[in-house]
DNA sequence: GTCTATAGTGCGATAGAC
DNA sequence: GTCTATCGCACTATAGAC
């Protein structure tokens, strides 16, 4: 039917994360994931502009599901409840089913440098987005800046939670402890009065 | 005296910072760099492992001034009051004389997403830093993470309005307010009893 | 698809400092 | 002699240009 197989892009993600779980990232190069599924170097680097992009397919949608959760939150929300929305959205993409899949990728990136960047990258452009769309509901840059980059924290911080062996609860559950824990935390700050200023 | 020139670290940080301002990052080779200090580029490979880290030396002050920060705090302090007392240390090193070094390297920074990736990874390790301090004072795993992530979060959002045209405030004083910004908005949220769980 | 520049590595040789 | 900074060369892989 088509000339070539659909789902190259995808067909490519799975080869490169078998390979690098197997050999380790740096051990592979674009070559050999291209040719395990047929294809050529040249047409790996066409659908991924870096090799380690590859492993960071998907994230657009999470960016999406992130900006889903700011627009179903009450117009009179404050800030850290819109960022608690989003949490609950992008929580929810990650279903007990996809566990597996993101611990054995997230070992791949917890074992090379050059991936934890391309992560904190990726989780920094989330923070770029919620903030926009926080300034887009009126909310000044600071806190926007302040309430978006603390969200994904939060996020962060779940996530890695989640995928732990020995972890059974939800996604969503974990982030909405991990924010109850910092606004715990900041309360106390507050309360102590001994900050500077 | 020596057959050498002390210092080749540095001088190549600052060949390379003037380079980069002028034609660009990507536009820049290695092999330049070495060459408009009189060196190979074998040598700067030496000196840098990668072209990215010659913007990124003294990092590791960095991170000393921050734990530094940490042992200041009285033992009593809460978490969020120790991460207070870092940026305040770390603040300190960033002096008004500095500031037109730091908009430079930072304008070229801002120009380039590979340099992006190695600065939000640096801070991450700034955080994975105090959070070891923290963790060493006996604070869990969940808090120490938590407030290290959020400091680290206040010191970048302070530092790029500290490096601002407009701006005049020492970054100490930014950051308190930021830090105070960030109370603000979680106190507002919990207070509204309109989180999840 | 092909071709090429550049990043980055490995290893041996050199040459001054001590 | 040892130690260390540099060079020179060969090499691979990434990534972009054509």
């Amino acid at each position: 039917m088509a000339r070539w197989e659909p789902g190259t892009a995808e067909r490519l993600q799975r080869a490169a994360l078998e390979l690098f779980t197997t050999r380790g990232f740096e051990r592979t190069t674009a070559t050999e994931i291209a040719e395990s599924v047929g294809l050529t170097e040249r047409t790996f680097f066409r659908h991924y502009s870096d090799k380690r992009e590859v492993l960071f397919h998907g994230q657009d949608e999470l960016v999406r599901t992130f900006l889903a959760g700011v627009d179903e939150a009450p117009p009179d929300a404050s800030p850290i409840e819109v960022v608690a929305a989003a949490l609950g959205s992008a929580s929810s993409v990650f279903t007990d089913e996809r566990r597996p899949h993101s611990r054995t990728r997230q070992a791949v990136i917890d074992e090379n440098p050059a991936l934890q960047e391309r992560e904190r990258h990726k989780l920094a452009s989330i923070a770029t987005a919620v903030t926009g769309a926080l300034r887009a509901r009126g909310v000044d840059e600071l806190a926007a800046t302040l309430a978006a980059e603390t969200g994904v924290t939060v996020f962060a911080i779940a996530f890695t939670r989640w995928i732990r062996e020995d972890e059974q609860r939800s996604l969503a559950d974990i982030a909405a402890d991990v924010l109850h824990e910092l606004l715990t935390l900041t309360a106390a700050a507050q309360d102590s009065g001994r900050l500077p200023r």
